[in-house]
DNA sequence: CCAAAAGTTCGACCCGTGTCAAACTTCGAT
DNA sequence: ATCGAAGTTTGACACGGGTCGAACTTTTGG
């Protein structure tokens, strides 16, 4: 048993439901190449996978906040797995709640070159 | 004689050819309420439709600069018809860049409160 | 027990973009 | 020939959001 286990500590962050998501949130998500680089990557690996393992062109304190907005926005599910935080997709869910639009995103190219 | 005169007075603003457009492009067109205001318009009422006749929560110089964004990032086409400028959703030629992206947000609700 | 690894938090900065008012242009009607 | 309607253009401004470095926390490994 671990400490935090031990001391009630819960590292989880806390998941939005998707019910609650706005158009507007998913969309200034979306909107940062940084983001949809990491949704993309998420989805062409098929498993979960860890904040470091995805080479992105930003610090790691940006990252973090990449991720954050990620999951504010109903596209991820994040949980720690010892010191590394874990990074799912949350495709079915989101499809559900914005049915399509996953899809048209991931089925075009992205040259992460901005406009 | 204005220099427009003398050109020929083609008052057409120019079109982007929708290879040109990325992806990057597009979501930060679409990321603006009240430019989706403009698109689900357009969109409802089937057919083309002056500036002036959308009601929208900004100044005429702000909406200008939205029906400028639309356009080139190759969601509508403008045409002027006396003193109006016309506007038209490109809706099949748009599609078939960016196949089922438009149709997966008309098909989502759009409360325009922001995040 | 100590140190390294992996993220997070906390300011701070800065550039983009949405906003408006004012002046201007173009066309149609009178 | 003039006036009003409809947009455009041009500055100017403000706010947000992406960015970073530094300090901090938690866990794993030696």
């Amino acid at each position: 048993m671990t400490a935090a286990a031990r001391a009630g500590r819960d590292r989880t962050p806390p998941h939005p439901d998707l019910a609650t998501i706005t158009l507007q949130q998913v969309l200034e998500a979306l909107v940062d190449p940084v983001r949809r680089c990491i949704v993309r990557h998420l989805h062409s690996t098929g498993h979960d996978v860890a904040c470091g393992t995805i080479e992105l062109p930003v610090s790691k304190s940006t990252a973090t906040h990449h991720f954050h907005v990620l999951r504010e926005a109903g596209l991820i599910r994040q949980y720690y797995a010892g010191t590394s935080r874990m990074n799912a997709l949350r495709l079915e869910e989101f499809d559900r709640a914005f049915p399509g639009l996953l899809p048209a995103l991931l089925a075009q190219r992205d040259g992460d070159r901005d406009a």
